[in-house]
RNA sequence: CGGGGAGUAGCUCAGCCCGGUAGAGCACACGCUUCGGGAGCGUGGGGUCGCAGGUUCAAAUCCUGUCUCCCCGACCA
């Protein structure tokens, strides 16, 4: 075996491990202009299987999908104060068309809140209008300084959710509700557990009264913010005017929440699940859950296998499971190609089952299942594959849960502890630190400063420590929040 | 924008110091033998050596300029 084959080990040097995989499992490639990324078929699969599970929790949810447009006036962008003071330095700008110079240039979304405020102004009068609950799937485009494949680029796809609500509490309990939903698709689908709580006022999304947010340990043990949700208050309606009439006669500004998750999702579950193998896909959102391998010597064996490999693939690909639909099933019968060579290709892919049929196993009325990530090879009887495979997929789905889970707590330290060893940890293996703070931001600017960690996240009471430290670690004054600190991507 | 690398075949790179017909491995195409964990042999296709100047009989190689990409920082889903 040649060593350029063999990918770069997550342990030798992460990054590069990350860049080989998303490239040579073909998730994603550079494009011709930098800071942009192409999404191949295989990761656009991924994303379209994202897409439809979460879509359906928001339907669940009585939201519903519209489209607004690309281009936003520039005007927009300045009418709420800390919005234009946050997305300012990363808009793309357009100053020219049909020939000439715009008398207004127009500004690329890099996220739709104010185009989408100034519509919901137009529609809504009274309270009898609220609330509403609307989604759009889109492209936005950030001007990053620094970008990495699917973490972070100038365009990528995401959805964003904005809703408008006659009272505070409201809106607030949907901006709750939807951090849960994100922490369910997150959990339940990715596998990727995740800390919830809400964002510091340095972290807190530009216009937003109070952001939320999930939090994923990757697997360098530094934190991937994987999706917000945030209570606006009343600081875009405002902005828009966006006003309805009461219940009582009167007028008052309707109070908004927005919340969104990117195709930034899919290096997350690149960094969650990966191996030295390559990608390890979670059997719900894998594009194929099973490759077949035939496997023959000669003209007649090849002629068998494949026959009755292909009649196996029709049956099981036909075959309607309870949940989650047909069997995403694929036959791999490219020849010329040994074994091995397809076996190495599935795993970098990222596929969870493989079955391999040879002529043995023909005789013998049964196939190989072999697991994503596992050299261990189970012979099923052909009368019951159907049954193994959801089973397998099904156990793959929760044993990738409950590892990361494991890992995540392996790597998060609890209690009292001093700011020295909290360097350390930081400097050597990171990971998530749940310390106290005093609450003021110059001590959280400090920390940044000093060990480039910052707060993820107040967490939510269910993540707190049974025994949180009191005393805030770097000034030992009364600790206002225990909090999680860790490096971010 | 600051610091550090690199631009030579589709990919990874050697060749440059010391100028003299453009190279290797992988990939690709064809043929034969192979096929239960990355096949072997043979044959073949593929390059204005990032770009522009200069020095020279002669430049991938030396000189000048310029562009681009990658990594580390400042910005962030």
């Amino acid at each position: 075996m040649s060593d350029d084959k063999k990918l770069t080990t997550r342990d030798a040097d992460f990054s590069a491990w990350y860049n080989e995989v998303v490239l040579r499992s073909e998730l994603a490639d550079y494009s011709p202009v930098r800071g942009c990324m192409v999404i191949r078929p295989h990761g656009y699969g991924i994303w379209e299987r994202m897409q439809r599970a979460l879509d359906d929790m928001f339907k669940a949810t009585g939201h519903q999908n519209a489209y607004f447009p690309l281009l936003i006036p520039q005007s927009f962008m300045t009418k709420e104060a800390e919005h234009v003071e946050g997305f300012a330095p990363e808009l793309a700008v357009v100053t020219h068309g049909g020939g000439k110079e715009l008398e207004e240039p127009l500004v690329i979304r890099p996220t739709s809140e104010t185009i989408i405020y100034s519509m919901f102004a137009k529609w809504v009068q009274s309270y009898r209008d609220l609330p509403l609950l609307y989604n759009q799937w889109a492209n936005v485009i950030r001007w990053e300084m620094r970008t990495r494949l699917f973490l972070r680029t100038m365009e990528f796809l995401w959805q964003e959710g904005h809703t408008a609500h006659a009272t505070h509490d409201e809106a607030k309990e949907e901006a709750r509700r939807m951090l849960g939903i994100y922490r369910d698709f997150m959990e339940g689908w990715m596998a990727m557990p995740v800390v919830t709580g809400v964002k510091t006022d340095s972290e807190r999304f530009a216009g937003a009264v109070k952001t939320y947010s999930c939090e994923a340990m990757m697997q360098d043990n530094r934190a991937l913010q994987a999706g917000t949700s945030h209570d606006l208050g009343q600081n875009f309606s405002k902005a828009f005017d966006l006003k309805f009439q009461t219940e009582e006669g009167g007028t008052a500004f309707a109070w908004n929440t927005s919340w969104g998750v990117s195709t930034r999702l899919i290096g997350g579950l690149v960094m969650t699940h990966g191996d030295d193998g390559g990608l390890v896909l979670p059997p719900l959102l894998a594009p194929i859950e099973v490759v077949v391998v035939p496997i023959y010597r000669k003209d007649d064996e090849r002629d068998r296998v494949v026959e009755a490999a292909r009649n196996l693939v029709q049956r099981l690909g036909d075959w309607e499971r309870r949940s989650p639909g047909r069997l995403r099933i694929h036959l791999d019968a490219r020849e010329g190609m040994k074994p091995g060579a397809k076996y190495y290709e599935w795993e970098l892919k990222g596929v969870p089952l493989r079955l391999e049929l040879g002529p043995r196993d023909l005789d013998a009325n049964q196939a190989v299942l072999v697991r994503r990530g596992s050299k261990q090879k189970v012979a099923v009887s052909l009368d019951s594959v159907g049954e193994d495979i959801a089973e397998a997929l099904a156990a793959m789905q929760q044993d990738l849960l409950s590892a990361a889970r494991e890992r995540r707590e392996a790597n998060s330290y609890r209690g009292q502890i001093s700011y020295d060893a909290f360097k350390e940890i930081i400097n050597d293996k990171g990971g998530f630190v749940y310390a106290g703070w005093n609450g003021d931001p110059a001590v959280e600017a400090q920390v940044k400063e000093e060990t480039k960690a910052t707060i993820r996240v107040i967490p939510d009471e269910e993540f707190r420590s049974a025994e949180p430290a009191t005393r805030c670690m770097v000034t030992g004054e009364r600790a206002k929040h225990e909090v999680v600190w860790a490096r971010a991507y």
